[in-house]
DNA sequence: GTTGGAGTGTCAACAACACTGACATAAACT
DNA sequence: AGTTTATGTCAGTGTTGTTGACACTCCAAC
């Protein structure tokens, strides 16, 4: 078995791409992830929600006034998923759904007050873990970070991930 | 609402723990993992298995002759949880259960043939979106990813990350 | 102006996979 | 002998994904 990174373009070693490399790439992925959602989970067992709706709550005050499908596109979830939780955010007054005016097909979505103070609870958490690990780091070390999740991503999300980061930018 | 990251510890600007930069960082994370789980996902869909026998196949292939206990600490949940999953494996002959010589109550964990088969296509289809996305950003930003990566890890996990890593070094 | 197709959202039922709790068995330890 | 440890199993529940069926709205072709 091969360790070595297949057909290198060069002769140079490119140490960075042989498996075992790749492999632990692979496993940081996984046990970061893990740190990255402990955070927000802790706080939402405590409610009635899960991980979905603080996906939800995140991408409603993110692009707000958004519309279910504009929504649905960035989720990757189907619209019955998303519509359950949805539902659930909306009987509980987090989130308001609105007839669009222009097309009544559409429906608008928007947090409410108590919406957005949730938002905020949740992502302070996971904000305080992310700033802590990007200040030990360091600048270059996220520079990098982002780099290569950018690459790593679908064509398609990468697309959804520029056009959120352009609109605050 | 402050968008400069809280208390720096010098009068420098450290815009990179912006809030707006924690944000995006959080995003990239969020699109990234589900590229990264994207390729096994579109494999195991075809067969009766999901990401958990995945997940189980992968540490098994990697800390042969574990021990159930030992998988339950790397992965995260409870025993009957993994055990639903080890049961359809040992069923389907893709991993094999030894009582152990010394401690006959534990159980030691490998991979059957077919076992390694599938973790090898499982685990070529991740490796080849890895090296690409390695490849692409380069070896500097891989270093700073894999540094970003540990350090937004719990301290247990990085320490279960840290015995997997030097197992093979 | 009506009809048909496309777009959008909702309800219902089901599957995967996590959880808790309770209990059984066997081996090891004291 | 009594306790702890390692494992497996049964039953019940919750979140979140899926597909199928259906209702409402818009628009364009007839």
């Amino acid at each position: 078995m091969d360790r070595r990174a297949s057909s290198p373009s060069s002769g140079e070693a490119l140490l960075f791409l042989t498996d075992e490399q790749l492999r632990q790439g692979i496993e940081a992925m996984f046990f970061a992830y893990r740190g990255f959602t402990a955070d927000p989970d802790r706080i939402l067992a405590d409610m009635a929600y899960g991980r979905a709706h603080h996906r939800a709550i995140h991408f409603i005050g993110r692009a707000p006034n958004t519309t279910v499908n504009n929504l649905l596109n960035i989720l990757g979830v189907t619209k019955q998923s998303l519509n359950r939780v949805l539902r659930t955010l909306i009987a509980d007054g987090l989130v308001e759904s609105k007839v669009g005016r222009m097309d009544k097909r559409e429906r608008h979505l928007n947090l409410t007050q108590a919406g957005r103070t949730l938002e905020q609870t949740l992502s302070d958490a996971q904000r305080a873990r992310m700033r802590a690990a990007f200040r030990e780091a360091g600048p270059d070390a996220v520079s990098g970070f982002r780099t290569v999740l950018e690459a790593m991503m679908d064509g398609e999300m990468r697309a959804t991930y520029g056009r959120l980061k352009d609109t605050t930018s």
